[in-house]
DNA sequence: TTGTAGGCGTTATCAG
DNA sequence: CTGATAACGCCTACAA
């Protein structure tokens, strides 16, 4: 291994010199660089993480934490953020986080040196990580939102926007009738997952402001519910004409299922997804349409607004919220003008 | 910041015994090592990551670089391997590498201390990363397997039996006329890519060896190719009963869209899928039967067979092939006694 | 503009 | 079994 004092040695100056020349931290005499420049190259001398981190007392680590849920497509943020960590000259540590571990890893991980900051995601309405992290006056950013944002840094995902767009581009081809597909989390750790929450929220607003007819059906992550979703909604609400879901594996059922019954899509029927895999919608036949979530975007956001807080402890909250983009797919249409009830199979 | 001095000092001994109960270095008087514990517990010390790894010169990470390709569900991989990493003590940094940085910045990872060990994903039959990594003498493990593999650790899927597997399944119910689908990698920067080449290689001696029919089919992973698959192998390979698909994009194309052809799955045509997320296999109606990849215990096996060199330079090399395991769906049956071309729609 | 020297918090070697 | 003490490689006042 090169260290920098072969470095100074090689180029005659003293190691500070070198120092300064390789953080850029004071100025120094173009030739006196070049020298130093020059001597870096010949010894293929890399300044050393560890001894760097433990001098300035910053890790230039990120760790993102999160719990094994994973029924998600996190690959896009997760990527995003490492790859923005990288160009800042950071690196991301991957934290897997079982939730009776949290109180006393998370700290821990700060208090040990492992990492600058953290970022979280799969947040929930309330949640004890963030308590923690605060406890901890550890550098952190959400991914998602809870209850309380006082000050708290994040960037979401904005389900309100998001659904919003969705009723009024189904409105605005006529669409009166809707029924909103949730995934049902109550028996699971994700409880307090506020997505589906605060979706619900604004689909019953919306729905009511505008005097259109909405159902919300909160579907399990288990087969049966899922398979018997179909025939429920068009028991349940037969006038339905357009069908919003945040339930993945329900929109895929839906459009698979919905033809056995003598329903098309979309022409009896249309079929939205809000923030699924744009990879899985369009492999569906016919290709689901769907509101993508922005996951390359978050991931970015997040490390970056994370680095920002790190480099700059002042700085003003962030507070990103970005709505899902329209993917046109082909299960949206206009309802049927004279649709009624469709009996099931 | 708590420090070992300061443990020391409150349990009134000197900073190495406090080091010898930390990391149970050195016997320690059960008396002693309690006070120190004590100390410990009553100042909340956690040991400094970057002291321990400047002094011990060994960092306590391990690199998972991976192409930022990303068509792929390495989600399970991923986990399983940050999960792995962690209860051995060590923490998995992602390290995402474009194609064009390969030469530099493999190696400066190691130099610079900043990992202890490489995992490398994504492997192409001829690899540049990993003679680079030879160069740098970087201790590192494959997921996958390059052409040359002599005292080279890896893991893998074992695609050579997975496939055997699905042929001879597929054989038992009666078939004899197959179709394998291949992703087409050839102008992508995954051209070398080695898992359709086993797949084909084996697929190609199977069928030779029992005296099969079998055609195989490469799809790029383009949607107007994908769409036109189905058609193509009504066309061309007409006698087909059952398709082995190692195209997840194109598995799914074909489950909805040979009924549209009048060909009923699995009763005219059974298909199964290699290696696909079944996650999403399971989604589709009917729920594609599928070899399903080890992803977990891959990811565990790969960190482990890493920390395992780096802790004892010297163990045999470690080279693990996992088969997928079948996961039976609803998309396999017996052929249909006399079936014989289908015409296209 | 450059050099000197004292940490940063541990580990590890050697005495005792 | 326990304790000094010298690294580990770099950063950063402070001095020159």
């Amino acid at each position: 291994m090169v260290t920098m004092q072969q470095v100074a040695d090689h180029a005659r100056v003293s190691i500070s010199t070198v120092s300064f020349v390789v953080n850029d931290t004071k100025p120094v005499t173009p030739e006196t660089r070049e020298r130093v420049l020059q001597a870096i190259d010949a010894l293929g001398y890399r300044r050393n993480t560890m001894a760097r981190a433990l001098a300035s007392r910053r890790s230039h680590v990120l760790a993102l934490i999160y719990p094994l849920i994973e029924q998600r497509n996190h690959h896009a943020f997760v990527s995003a953020a490492a790859t923005a960590a990288r160009e800042h000259g950071y690196s991301l540590v991957l934290w897997p986080l079982h939730s009776d571990e949290v109180s006393t890893e998370i700290a821990s991980l700060i208090q040990a040196g492992s990492a600058d900051g953290v970022l979280l995601m799969e947040v929930q309405l309330e949640d004890e990580r963030v308590t923690r992290l605060r406890e901890a006056e550890a550098p952190f950013v959400l991914i998602g939102r809870t209850r309380e944002l006082d000050g708290i840094d994040y960037v979401d995902i904005d389900f309100e926007r998001s659904t919003e767009m969705a009723v009024n581009d189904l409105a605005r081809l006529g669409h009166r009738d809707f029924s909103l597909v949730l995934e049902d989390l109550s028996e699971t750790p994700l409880a307090g997952y506020a997505p589906p929450l605060r979706t619900e929220e604004t689909f019953r607003a919306v729905i009511a402001e505008r005097g259109f007819n909405g159902e919300v059906f909160r579907v399990p992550h288990r087969a049966p519910e899922i398979s018997a979703l179909t025939d429920r909604i068009l028991r349940e609400a037969p006038r339905t004409t357009a069908i919003i879901s945040m339930h993945d594996e329900a929109s895929l059922a839906l459009v698979s299922t919905l033809p056995h019954r003598g329903i098309r899509v979309p022409q009896d029927m249309s079929i939205v997804t809000i923030a699924m895999s744009t990879a899985i919608a369009e492999l569906m036949n016919p290709a689901l349409t769907s509101y993508e979530a922005p996951g390359w975007e978050l991931g970015r956001a997040a490390a970056e607004a994370l680095i920002a807080r790190l480099e700059g402890r002042d700085g003003p909250t962030v507070q990103t919220l970005l709505a899902c983009s329209l993917r046109e797919g082909q299960t949206v249409g206009a309802p049927r003008a004279s649709r009624s009830a469709t009996a099931p199979a």
